[in-house]
DNA sequence: CTCTGTCTGTACCGATTGGTACAAAGCCCG
DNA sequence: CGGGCTTTGTACCAATCGGTACAGACAGAG
């Protein structure tokens, strides 16, 4: 065992880790007091709401961290294009270079979606909305269709990353939605 | 060996269903039961391996679906452009513009991953070989980099659709690859 | 018809699930 | 020290888990 957590706050990023892992379903209690260290009674009294308030604590964690420190930025530094840079420097940290799960995307694929529905929605929400406003402040155009695609584009090289085994995947994107973000000429090319 | 039970063809479409809608983790044997109508004993029947081999047969049914329609015209159809096109539109068919999720790509997001690595691995570098050679044949550059993003784009597109509950996403996301991918310039020369 | 092998429903299995009860243990403050 | 809170380990729970055993229903072939 590596190291017993004596706040709730460790606890929550152990948690977080075997929810990665194994997902909400597949996370049992037993893994997770294995790995935590922790005895149900220290977990149920940090969580009495049990996994749900579990999984509820490290969303909220995670939603937190990339608002403070990206989509904040996003919005509010008064350079635009250092926030997108700044954005995909700790996208690429965060994530490990796609060794790493997106743990809001991964319980968006299955049914515990619908436990967690609005955190989820709310999380690709303020980062589209987020990225878009850089976007726009810079002055290029399509905003809203250049930040949907980079936020999706981040979740496509995550699956793809992991199946293919190949960090490089995850690498390659980031320098494409770069590139496609700070582009100065729109897309469109009718005919 | 006598005739290859037909009612397997049905019971592993029926599985499948339930996996996309509950994770293979989720989906507990009572689930199956309850939604194939059929009992413990046919189930075992048809699938003496349990979950594991009803999984497999799953994603074999899907790998098969994808050779078969998608990625074979991509390597073979002489009119590549064509082939692109029919990929697309059978993309947005299959996961129903979004509203539907990629098995493969929601497994290889857990634990469950490591059971079927092959598989899920190969399904993907599949789809991105095939794309490649697609858009290599019809003459334009940077052909592997476009198809990974594009196959990877899809996959994200799936996640993000489900998050914010907007097909749009997909539509949207299918628009844009085939621009990327059968733009003649690369993306750093404008014309 | 019977025979034969393919199907299928049901009862049952040990193990594990998420969760509760509760008493002992630690800890802080007086 | 002692009392009162927070924290923890352990025993326990009903329910469900994935899986097995097996007897009977069912068909097709003779």
């Amino acid at each position: 065992m590596s190291r017993p957590p004596r706040e709730r706050a460790d606890a929550v990023a152990a948690v977080a880790e075997i929810f990665r892992e194994f997902g909400f379903e597949g996370a049992s209690l037993s893994a997770i007091t294995a790995r935590t260290g922790l005895g149900k009674g220290s977990l149920y009294h940090f969580f009495p709401g049990g996994k749900e308030e579990m999984a509820a604590a490290v969303l909220a964690e995670i939603d937190g961290w990339f608002t403070r420190t990206v989509f904040a930025p996003l919005r509010d530094d008064p350079d635009p294009e250092a926030a997108i840079a700044r954005m995909l420097r700790e996208t690429d940290a965060y994530f490990r270079s796609g060794r790493r799960i997106c743990l809001v995307g991964a319980f968006a694929l299955d049914g515990t979606r619908d436990r967690f529905a609005a955190r989820i929605g709310g999380y690709f929400t303020a980062w589209r909305r987020a990225l878009a406003d850089a976007v726009a402040r810079s002055g290029r155009g399509e905003a809203m269709e250049r930040a949907e695609h980079a936020v999706l584009a981040i979740q496509g090289a995550l699956v793809l990353a992991r199946s293919l085994d190949d960090p490089g995947v995850f690498a390659r994107m980031l320098a494409r939605i770069e590139r496609d973000l700070l582009s100065p000429e729109t897309h469109d090319r009718p005919n």
